[in-house]
DNA sequence: CTAAGTGCAAATGTTTTGCAGAATC
DNA sequence: GATTCTGCAAAACATTTGCACTTAG
C-alpha cells in the first residue's frame, strides 16, 4: 500500500486512447513528491519535510479525503512525522494550484478532495443510500460538453459532474430470495 | 416583479419538447408561497409571515443567491417585513427539503442557491473570468447520464454538472476590432 | 545568510442552536 | 391553547492569519 495504484472499482474501459487533451506536460512517471517539487520550484517555493510527508500520505492511496481526515492522520503523530493543521490547509491549497488535487464535493460541511494527478479523468455517481462514490470514465461526457459549449460560444476548460441515485447493490430488493417485491 | 419569470439569458432553445421526465407531480400554476405551504402542511409545519416574505423575495426573480444576500435584503428592513438571520437559514433548509431550492455551487465560502421549482431542468457553465453563470437545457446530458448509469446498474435520481471555462465575451480577444486572432 | 515555511493560538466567517417570548392552526 | 416559530446572543464549525521561531536552498 505504498505505491499509488488505480483502484477505480467498475469504470475505466481502455478504449478512448486520445483523451490526453488537458493533461498538459505531465511526466507520468514522476512520483507525486517529485511532481510537487517541480511545481514549487516554478514558484520559488520549497519542498519541505512537512510537505513531502503530506504528499506521500495523500497519494498513498486513491481514496477521497477531506482536510479533517488528514489532520487526524498527520497532526497527532508522535514520531518526527507530524504536520500541523495550518500546514495541512496551506499544502492542500498548493496541491490544488499545482493541479495535483481537486475538490470533488462537499460533505458534512467539508471540502472533499481527490487526486487529479496520475489518475484518469472521470466523474462520480454517488449512492444516496450507502454514500459510495463510483467513478466512471467520462470521455463521452466530455465530448457532449464540448458540443454543447460550442453552441454557446463557451470555451471549456474542465467540468465536474455528480450523478445521484442508488448503486446496484442498494437498488436491489432487500430480501435475499426475491419473492414478492414491491418497489415504488 | 411579483410573478416568477424565466429569464435565463442564453439557453433554453425550445426544441426538446419531451423532457418533462423528472418534473413529477408539480402543479405548475401554484404560487411559490402556496407550494411551500403545501409542503409545510405535510410536515405539520406552519406558513408564517416571515416564511412567506422570504419565499416571495426568493422567487421574485430567477437570480442565483446565497444566504448572505438574503440577509442583506431581509434582515435590515425597518418596515414590518424584516426576517432575522436565523429564520433565513432555517427557511432555506426547509425550501431545499421541499424541493423548491437547491444548492448549485459554493462561492466565497457560501452556498449558492437557485430555484428548483417552476423552472426547467438545466446545468451551468461557469465563466472563470467574469464569474457569470450560464444555464443550458440538459436533456441530452440527462440521456447520456441515464445510459452510462444503466451500464453500471446505477439508478439515477438526479445529477449536477458544472462546466468551467471562458464565456463567449471573455474568450474573445481583448481588442475591439478582431484583426488577427490567435486562439489556442 | 535570508526568504520561505512551520506551529501555535487567536481571528474569521458561515451556519447552527438554546431559550424566552410571540404567533399559527 | 398547545405547539411551532422567531429573534437574539452565544456556540459550533471549518478555514485563515499574525507572529516568533525554524529551515531549505
Amino acid at each position: 500500500m505504498s505505491t499509488a495504484t488505480y483502484n477505480s472499482p467498475e469504470s475505466v474501459a481502455s478504449h478512448e486512447k486520445k483523451a490526453a487533451e488537458d493533461v498538459g506536460t505531465l511526466d507520468a512517471t514522476a512520483s507525486p513528491v517529485e511532481k510537487c517539487r517541480e511545481f514549487l520550484a516554478t514558484r520559488g517555493f520549497r519542498m519541505t519535510r512537512e510537505r513531502s510527508i503530506l504528499v506521500e500520505e495523500v497519494f498513498s492511496d486513491h481514496e477521497h479525503f477531506d482536510a479533517d481526515q488528514l489532520i487526524q492522520r498527520l497532526a497527532h503523530r508522535t514520531d518526527g512525522r507530524r504536520v500541523s493543521k495550518s500546514t495541512i490547509y496551506r499544502a492542500l491549497s498548493l496541491l490544488e494550484e499545482a493541479g495535483m488535487l481537486r475538490k470533488v464535493a462537499r460533505q458534512d460541511g467539508r471540502d472533499v478532495y481527490e487526486h487529479d494527478y496520475g489518475y484518469p479523468r472521470h466523474d462520480h455517481m454517488i449512492c444516496q443510500k450507502c454514500k459510495k462514490l463510483i467513478e466512471f470514465r467520462n470521455s463521452p461526457v466530455r465530448e457532449l460538453v464540448e458540443e454543447i459549449s460550442r453552441e454557446h460560444g463557451f470555451r471549456v476548460e474542465r467540468h465536474r459532474m455528480e450523478v445521484y441515485g442508488l448503486c446496484a447493490a442498494c437498488s436491489r430488493p432487500p430480501q435475499s430470495r426475491p419473492k414478492k417485491l414491491n418497489l415504488l
